[in-house]
DNA sequence: AAACCCTGTTCCATTATTTGAAACTTGGTT
DNA sequence: AACCAAGTTTCAAATAATGGAACAGGGTTT
């Protein structure tokens, strides 16, 4: 499942929880069995330890299992603290107002984009039914943006790894066409979905580059093609760009407090 | 913590990543140390093991360790198969379109609160809550109406493990305060949140009961003392019991494809 | 009813991994 | 140069993981 493994037990735990999570949908013992390497056993007593661990839910009706909460809570702890999303939150809140567009904000996660926020222009925050989302990096526009301003060897080692799936009739179709692409986002600083992904989905999309060049994120403005058209999009360059800029800004002064934050506050 | 902590290695490992989630922020080893009863070397191989995992991220820089990313991915996927959250989306929606306040959906998790979906108000308070969070059970419009319909024995070991931390001059403070109320949640079927948790912040709670009773989750609408009063919230109750009953009846239908959804769509 | 699956669970001797006191390294401070 | 604190490695002993095999339990077929 493209993870290590090694690591000792936890790291084989933790492939087997990537295993349940990678299906989708509540899963047998016997379906987890059949595609693993560990004998019956071994795998039982994983899949036994990650329940009463909570990290997986048993359903006893169905008996099937299914990645637990203690998921959730911890998930809200990480996207907190090592994610853009807290930093960049009131910026893409700002964004998401003055455009009036979905909005997405987006990182790289083992050569994939990982969504890690997102605004709905009716319909403002939705966290985890977004956030936390992976998709391809080759063919959605935070994808290309963020791998055009990677360091030369990050950007082969990621290109090597995507899968260069068809998805519509405009999905760049190999590394070379890819790397054509990247090359044009390099010399404009942006880039665009031309439906590459979704039929009739089309977004603008902003690199977020620390000021020594890293890429820490990407932003996206999106619509679709029975709205507007990539001249439209344009219209959201320079404030797209105004916003990736602070939010690096912020991301650089952005320091945890060393006291420890007692957390009486509410929810 | 809370854990169980057997469950041989992996229990151990990952009650080391609850610690580092409990935290709140980044921190370094020796603070781990500090505070746990791992002997130093067992300690650091678990945080290596982990941050290998990509379960935490280390900060180089500030010689730190946080939640990591790959929690992130993961809880995506415990959100849409293990908790309320798909099945009640449209009509949280709905609710959330209807009444114009902020919403929220809960479930309860280890004696706490876990929100598991929000829909902010058309103009939003400054209130600060997240799908992920937890909070206390005691003294929040969710967490009461929920203790309110679990089984008596339930109920009685929920309680005990709450904190009574006094929030405000309306927080409920002890146990025996804590039943009353629950009694009289019992009897209306429904209930509020009387600024107990936070000053200025009110809210009307409906449980979410399966047709057997059972407790699935809580709804509620959320509003402050300035806008409006216990009163004006009672006006929700009819749609806030109408929205519990339709994510009851769909939670009981809900059944997950047995053929394997291919996942091509996007974001 | 008996024989036969198929799925999930337990046994237990073997094996490999984890364990942790101690020693070592690194970088910063007196 | 001596010291100190935080982090890292070593290695024999202790422990936990391993997996072949055998055992339930529920359902279906003979």
């Amino acid at each position: 499942m493209g993870h290590v493994t090694g690591d000792g037990t936890v790291g084989k735990a933790l492939a087997v929880l990537d295993q349940v999570a990678a299906f989708g949908r509540p899963v047998r013992f016997s379906e987890l069995l059949a595609q693993s390497d560990f004998p019956k056993p071994t795998l039982y007593r994983f899949v036994q330890a990650l329940t009463n661990q909570q990290m997986l839910a048993y359903d006893p009706d169905r008996q099937t299992y299914a990645p637990g909460v203690r998921l959730v809570r911890l998930a809200h702890a990480a996207w907190e603290q090592s994610t853009l999303a807290p930093v960049a939150r009131p910026h893409v809140d700002a964004l998401s107002k003055a455009v009036g567009e979905t909005v997405h904000l987006a990182q790289l996660d083992n050569a994939q984009v990982l969504y890690i926020d997102k605004r709905n222009a009716a319909n403002p925050v939705q966290m985890y039914s977004q956030a936390g989302k992976v998709g391809p990096a080759y063919c959605t526009g935070v994808g290309k943006v963020m791998l055009a301003f990677l360091d030369l060897e990050m950007t082969e080692k990621v290109i090597a790894q995507q899968s260069f799936h068809v998805f519509t009739e405009y999905t760049l179709a190999d590394a070379a066409a890819l790397r054509r692409e990247l090359d044009d986002i390099r010399a404009n600083g942006y880039g665009f979905d031309r439906e590459e992904h979704e039929p009739g989905i089309i977004c603008i999309a902003m690199p977020i580059l620390s000021e020594g060049g890293r890429v820490l994120g990407a932003l996206s403005v999106t619509s679709t093609t029975n709205r507007t058209n990539l001249a439209g999009l344009e219209a959201y360059e320079s404030i797209l760009r105004e916003t990736a800029t602070k939010i690096a800004r912020d991301a650089q002064n952005w320091s945890f407090p060393d006291y420890n934050t007692n957390e009486a506050t509410g929810i």
